[in-house]
DNA sequence: CTGCATAATTGCAGCGACTGCAACGCCGAT
DNA sequence: ATCGGCGTTGCAGTCGCTGCAATTATGCAG
C-alpha cells in the first residue's frame, strides 16, 4: 500500500492542497467584495469550481475559511511557553515568541490586514476572534501563575495575563491600518516592548506589595 | 384613539411579557436538561405552548434566549462611567458600579450560576460572552484614556482596561462555583477590591514612569 | 353589548449552513 | 490493465431564521 512511508505522500496530497487553496482564495475574493454574511457557500463553490458539498467537507464551518489563515496560533504559543528555557519568566518568553513570529506575520502582512478588516466588519467573526484571543490569555495566565507559584485561577496572574493578551489587539490594530506599514513594523516592536514592560512592572510591584495580604482563592 | 397616553399601556403588555417569560423559562429548562445545541426551537415552542414562529419573533436569535438574562449590561456600565462625579477616576467609578450592581446580582445568583455553566459548555455561547466582555473592556479603556489625557487607542489605557475587565471573569467564576455562596459574596468584594487596586497601582506607576518616553500612537 | 382598529400569533414557503449516506470516477500501486 | 481506495459529488434531510399574508385575540369607542 505505502511505498516509502516518509515519501512526499505524492500527487494526491498536492492536488488536495491546491483544491483547498482554490476554495480559500475564492472565499476571500468574495468576502472582500461582498462581505462575509452576504457570501454563500454555493457562490464560493461556483467560483472555486467545486461542488458545495466539497467546500463543506474541506471547511466544516464557514468561519473556518477565515480563521484557518491565522495558522495554529494557540498551539504555537503553548509550545513556546511550555518550552521556555529554565529561569525565563512567562512575560519574557511571550516577548520573545512575538518577535519570532513577527517574521511570519510580516510575510503575510497584507493578508492579515484583509483578515482583520473582514473580522471587524462582522459580528460573528469578531466573537470568534475574541474567543481565540481569550484562549491565548488563559495560556499566559497559567504561565504567570506558575512563575509566581500561585494557583492558575488566582487574581493577579489573570489580571496580568489579560493585560498581556491585550498586546495582540494592539498588533491587530496595526494590521488593520494597512497604510502604516512604512514605520509600522518597528512601531509594533516598540509597542509590544512598552506594553509587556508595563505588565511586568505591575507583576513586580504586585509580588512585593501583595505579600502581606492573604491570597484570595 | 388613545385614552391616556401615559397609561400602564395595559393588559396587552403584561400578557406579552408573560409569554416572553414562558418561552424563556421553557428554553432554560431544556437547555439545562439537554444542552444548548441539542435543544431545538421547535422543542422550546412546544414546551412554551406557542408556535416556533412566535419564539423566533420574540427572540430573533437562539442566543438571545441566553443573553437576555444578563440585562442591559453594557448600557448600564456606560452610563455609570459617563455619569461619574467630577474628579472621580474611571477605576473608582468601576469599583463603585460593581458594588452597586452586586445587589442585583445577588438576587439572581442562582440564575447567573446556571447561565455561566451553560455558557461554559457551549463554544458558540462562550464566543459571544467573550465579545460582550470585550465591549465592556472598550468602555473602560475609553474612560481611562480620558483620565490620563491620552487617545483612546493608546497602549496603557488598553492594557489597564484589559486587566480591569478581567474582574468580570473573576466574578463569573465565583458564580459558576455555586457552592461558595456561603462566604462567596464577601469574597467577591475582596476580589474586586484587590484586583482593581492592582490595576490602579499599575496606572499610577505608569503615569510616573511613562512620561519620559514619547507616546506610541 | 357590538363593532372595529390594532396588535399578537400563526402557517407557509423559502434561504442558507451543515451532515450523513451512497454512488461515481479517477489516481496510482501492483 | 486492473483494482482498491480516496476525493468528489448529489441527494435528502435537519435546523435556524425571515418575509409575507392570514387568522385570531384584544381593548376601546360608540
Amino acid at each position: 500500500m505505502i511505498g516509502i512511508e516518509g515519501r512526499k505522500e505524492g500527487l494526491r496530497e498536492r492536488k488536495k492542497q491546491r483544491t483547498r487553496d482554490r476554495i480559500s482564495r475564492a472565499a476571500f475574493d468574495l468576502f472582500d467584495r461582498q462581505g462575509y454574511q452576504e457570501t454563500t457557500i454555493a457562490q464560493i463553490a461556483d467560483l472555486a469550481d467545486v461542488s458545495p458539498r466539497t467546500v463543506s467537507s474541506y471547511f466544516p464551518a464557514k468561519e473556518d475559511l477565515v480563521f484557518e489563515s491565522f495558522g495554529p496560533f494557540e498551539e504555537k504559543l503553548s509550545e513556546a511557553l511550555d518550552g521556555r528555557p529554565e529561569g525565563q519568566d512567562t512575560m519574557e518568553a511571550l516577548r520573545q515568541w512575538i518577535f519570532e513570529e513577527r517574521k511570519v506575520w510580516e510575510a503575510k502582512e497584507e493578508q492579515l490586514a484583509r483578515l482583520h478588516r473582514l473580522i471587524d466588519l462582522d459580528e460573528h467573526l469578531s466573537s470568534i476572534h475574541r474567543a481565540r484571543i481569550h484562549r491565548l490569555e488563559r495560556l499566559i495566565a497559567e504561565g504567570i501563575a506558575q512563575d509566581l507559584g500561585l494557583p492558575p485561577d488566582h487574581v493577579e496572574p489573570r489580571m496580568a495575563a489579560a493585560a498581556a493578551a491585550a498586546v495582540f489587539d494592539l498588533l491587530d490594530d496595526e494590521d488593520r491600518d494597512a497604510e502604516c506599514s512604512i514605520a509600522g513594523v518597528d512601531r509594533q516592536f516598540d509597542l509590544v516592548d512598552q506594553a509587556l514592560t508595563f505588565v511586568s512592572g505591575g507583576i513586580q510591584a504586585l509580588r512585593a506589595a501583595g505579600k502581606d495580604r492573604d491570597p484570595a482563592r
